[in-house]
DNA sequence: CGCTTTATCCTCGATGATCGAGCATAAAGA
DNA sequence: TCTTTATGCTCGATCATCGAGGATAAAGCG
């Protein structure tokens, strides 16, 4: 062979690229992007066409010109396999390389062991696997819990400890990606959400506890293991609390539902995110209604504002994002406390920044986020170098 | 042109990258380390020596077989003049392709506004850009203080507010890089300190407040406008103390000589780092000497520890590195406490993390740290593709 | 209905970095 | 001096990309 390593795959990685960031852009639109010339883009999408990776369709005419087409995924392209773990329930799903995720499967589960949730969706994966064959590249899991080394370590509000989901695959061959759901939403929201165009996206999302992830570049930043993102487990709040974790003083025990019980003195919910849900929503009301003053409740969700908007500054602070992106109840928490959670995150930012604060945004992919997040880490893998040199072997085989 | 746009350099650069990261590399051991083939070593470094990049001269022999050459920066290639601006004083020094750095002036300066070093920076660089000539391709400066979009926007320690130092340059033509002092070290020890083969380095360094970054893959993780790393200024703190920098309860005011002082009911010391080194000396001593407790010096300096090793551990839970650098005093302030600092450390990480916490190590580069990590800043400039481009076309006018 | 305009696509020769085999070179060891 | 070991150089082949030129397809216009 004569060419150099990396360029085999490079003009096609950067076609296939733009057909993942915009699903359906036009062959025209995709060269014109990347700078290709007229030549290149041909070759490059003839040669996608043939490894079945991408399909034209004929695009619906606008103007004059000669008509272009449509890239799409090819209907014998490679799929992923994306699970989500959440508190209560589970679901899988598929997605072709543009990235959007069709659930296949759902069902709630106990809070039993975590390993009680492996046969279950196996048997789905394997449905899958004896469906679509070789299409099925890989198997990316999103679940409400410390990931690290691809093992999922703790999940402490779950209840589980280190669980081993090894045992999903249907086949050893078939990678399997895990994943925490806060990061995998944040690579979503960065790639596609509500932080699409920024060079560093900060993701925090409040459910049960806090979680979130930096993304530089469309790059989540998860550290050597994988386990990066637990910003729920900085020491913002009072070092005599023990978190569920095991450390001192962790924000997350300031900013959800179980500190919004704790506030009003009331025992430790059940089910912490619909517990916040309601008395933000109880709180909204009285804010509207005028009578926000001297409500407990009130009271309680501007509590739990402050400590959420103060930790966010200091995040800024160190992290300098261009956009911050909020998750789960932490936007609905910001509604019904907006004065004093803007008043909280101004106070905490360093004062050169307080002229031009850093965007707060609501994500824009509501609770899809971590699902459409797993397909991309998925992609991100079968669209690599490696894993379409593996694909073009397969196809000659 | 025919080339793939990217394609120009990418030899070289892994060439140079190799020079770079071992300076007095063989071009044997470099091809082999890049997996380049003989015929491409000889055609890279050919076209390197032409364009005065690199230089060979014989290396010495150690066994059988055709003698190779070392690879060195060229006499007559690219410069990059670096400042380093600290508390006291600051330096200037010239640097080759390789990333070490020559003093060529320091001095001491005052402690009025930041503009008073301008002008003799600007001598200094001045002499080197007449002296140089084209070599001299970029100035690269580490600053004490918060840096966004290549701006000082806040020293607060040495009491400056914003200040333009882009009156240093001799030349507008001639880029100037302004980087953070400790996201600098950071870069150098990642890149050839302590955090050398790490993929994720977590630095942090106490001089007069708190300041790091942190590294992945070699490259700093710095934010939308470059100030990210100001680690001091998360909330870890008693939130009713209001930093200098405008913020509350920032680390910053928790661990440094700040800190010792307020501790031990001392005013505020004229020189914070000055007054810890003494402190810390005299507490490890009262330690070694079996009378550290209740030895107020070593009270403060066990509180300090504390401080300082669980927020470590907050920052290690939501980063999860591979390895921490500590710089400036932290190693003194561990060794002086090292038992309440080990302890606060594993005290404040997620329980997963403590059966192999991450290990904190003392900086390898000792105070070079900035002005090496400078350097490499600037060089990567320079040795980017643009840079490349530019450098060559100058070659030919 | 045919011509023009606009936009895209395809063909084809050129380019240039890399590859790898084969040969040349230089030192140590026998 | 010959062999062994390691490296450097030459040269033809490879291949993704480039860009110019021509082909193609629809809309607009008379």
């Amino acid at each position: 062979m004569a060419r150099p390593r990396d360029a085999r795959w490079a003009g096609a990685l950067g076609i296939l690229g733009e057909v993942r960031r915009t699903p359906g852009v036009t062959r025209a639109e995709a060269a014109r992007r990347l700078g290709l010339g007229s030549g290149s883009a041909t070759e490059i999408t003839a040669r996608l066409r043939g490894l079945d990776l991408l399909d034209e369709i004929p695009a619906p005419v606008v103007g004059r010109g000669r008509p272009t087409t449509r890239l799409r995924p090819s209907p014998r392209g490679p799929l992923v396999a994306v699970v989500e773990v959440r508190y209560e329930d589970w679901r899988c799903a598929i997605s072709e390389i543009d990235g959007r995720p069709v659930t296949v499967a759902a069902r709630r589960h106990g809070r039993g062991g975590g390993e009680q949730i492996v046969p279950p969706i196996a048997e789905v994966l394997s449905g899958l696997r004896s469906r679509y064959g070789r299409r099925l590249r890989a198997v990316s899991v999103a679940v409400a819990g410390a990931v690290r080394h691809g093992r999922l370590v703790q999940a402490a509000p779950l209840e589980w400890g280190p669980t081993d989901l090894s045992g999903m695959v249907p086949d050893d061959a078939l990678p399997l990606l895990i994943g925490n759901d806060a990061t995998l939403a944040g690579l979503a929201e960065a790639r596609g959400g509500a932080g699409v165009r920024a060079g560093t996206v900060l993701h925090l999302t409040v459910e049960v506890g806090l979680g979130g992830v930096l993304v530089v570049g469309g790059v989540p930043v998860v550290g050597a293991g994988g386990a990066g993102g637990e910003y729920g487990h900085m020491p913002f709040g009072d070092r005599s609390v023990r978190c569920l974790c095991g450390a001192r003083g962790c924000w997350d025990n300031d900013v959800d539902g179980r500190a919004l019980a704790r506030h009003l003195g009331a025992p430790p919910p059940e089910d912490p995110r619909a517990f916040a849900y309601e008395v933000l929503q109880r709180a909204a009301a009285a804010n509207a209604a005028g009578q926000g003053e001297g409500n407990a409740e009130a009271d309680a969700v501007r509590r739990v504002a402050r400590a959420l908007a103060s930790g966010i500054a200091g995040l800024v602070n160190a992290h300098d994002p261009d956009v911050v992106t909020l998750g789960g109840v932490a936007p609905l928490i910001r509604a019904a406390a907006e004065e004093e959670f803007d008043a909280a995150y101004l106070d905490g930012l360093m004062a050169f920044r307080r002229a031009d604060p850093i965007p707060l945004r609501a994500v824009a992919l509501g609770d899809e986020g971590a699902l459409i997040g797993a397909a991309a880490a998925g992609l991100d893998l079968v669209l690599s170098e490696s894993g379409l040199n593996d694909w073009a072997a397969d196809l000659e085989a």
